[in-house]
DNA sequence: CTTTACGCCTGACGGC
DNA sequence: TGCCGTCAGGCGTAAA
């Protein structure tokens, strides 16, 4: 097998969040809502009780996302959902036989229904009356990784004094949202920088570089998502499995596409990194 | 303040 | 073949 051509990861990161929401978002805006079972709601936290009857006729309006955060935005208030480890949405008719794990099910008007389906419930459905910005989850959190605050200045400032990993740095949705931990390796080894060297070692070229890189890296995984055959209406809607090419990720003792010495893997805040020690200093 | 460890959970996988 | 231990991982939270 080529160097670069990678099997895929199964956990939803940012562009598989955002994937799901160009999915979900046309086949749903606009319609009222029907009816809310919830057959499971021990998800991170509990469903509210209370979902039916708060979402009942409300129609949807945007769906947008914060982070890897989706927020559905009704008339009275804010759905956020999470995907968690192994989350995925689905939008289909009320007949589409029920999935193991289909633990919520939104119907809307017009006869689609929006299923959350999580193994792991790791997943979170949060109700907000409140601008979801606002909300404690979301209130903290950095930039957006494409925003103009996410830039090498940024990063550079932020980081001085910090001795922890750069990959931990890149990593806290305190400093830049969406950053999981495929890409924060595949970032670095892009960018040239080992996950291990701590933050505040970091030059301001080198953030440059590895601003450019996460953004080019999560944009690209976008544009896979967006070409990559899924279909959000019927059963083949598992999220954020699409291939993209992983050059670092899982790949422990490949030769690295550049240089060919052997690739490392090596646990940094108790995430497995993989690197090339070579490239990477 | 920064940094680190932990636990939530199930499916996949390796060893015996 | 089948059982069982281990691992994976986002991310909030507690603790250092």
């Amino acid at each position: 097998m080529p160097c670069c051509s990678a099997g895929a990861a199964a956990v939803p990161e940012l562009p598989e969040v955002e994937t799901t929401r160009r999915g979900v978002s046309p086949l749903l805006e606009g319609r009222r809502v029907s009816a809310v079972s919830v057959r499971d709601a021990r998800l991170r936290r509990p469903v509210p009780p209370a979902l039916p009857a708060l979402l009942g006729g409300q129609r949807l309006g945007r769906v947008r996302r914060r982070a890897k955060y989706l927020l559905f935005d009704f008339e009275r208030g804010t759905l956020i959902v999470h995907l968690g480890m192994s989350g995925s949405l689905r939008v289909v008719t009320p007949e589409t036989p029920l999935l193991p794990h289909d633990h919520v099910e939104i119907a809307f008007d017009g006869g689609r229904c929006l299923r959350l389906r999580d193994p792991r419930r790791f997943g979170l459905v949060l109700w907000t009356d409140a601008p979801p910005e606002s909300h404690a989850l979301l209130a903290h959190l950095g930039p957006e990784p494409f925003a103009e605050a996410f830039s090498a200045s940024y990063l550079y400032a932020l980081s001085r004094g910090r001795r922890g990993a750069v990959k931990n740095f890149i990593m806290d949705a305190r400093v830049v949202v969406g950053v999981g931990n495929i890409y924060a390796s595949e970032s670095l080894f892009r960018a040239g920088i080992h996950p291990a060297r701590p933050a505040g070692r970091v030059s301001l070229a080198r953030y440059a570089a590895l601003a450019g890189h996460v953004r080019e890296i999560l944009g690209e995984a976008i544009e896979a998502g967006g070409t990559t055959l899924r279909d959000f209406v019927r059963n083949d809607g598992e999220p954020g499995y699409f291939r993209h090419n992983l050059k670092v990720y899982g790949r422990a003792g490949e030769a690295c596409c550049n240089c060919h010495a052997p690739l490392r893997m090596r646990v940094i805040g108790q995430r497995s990194s993989f690197f090339c020690a070579a490239c990477q200093r």
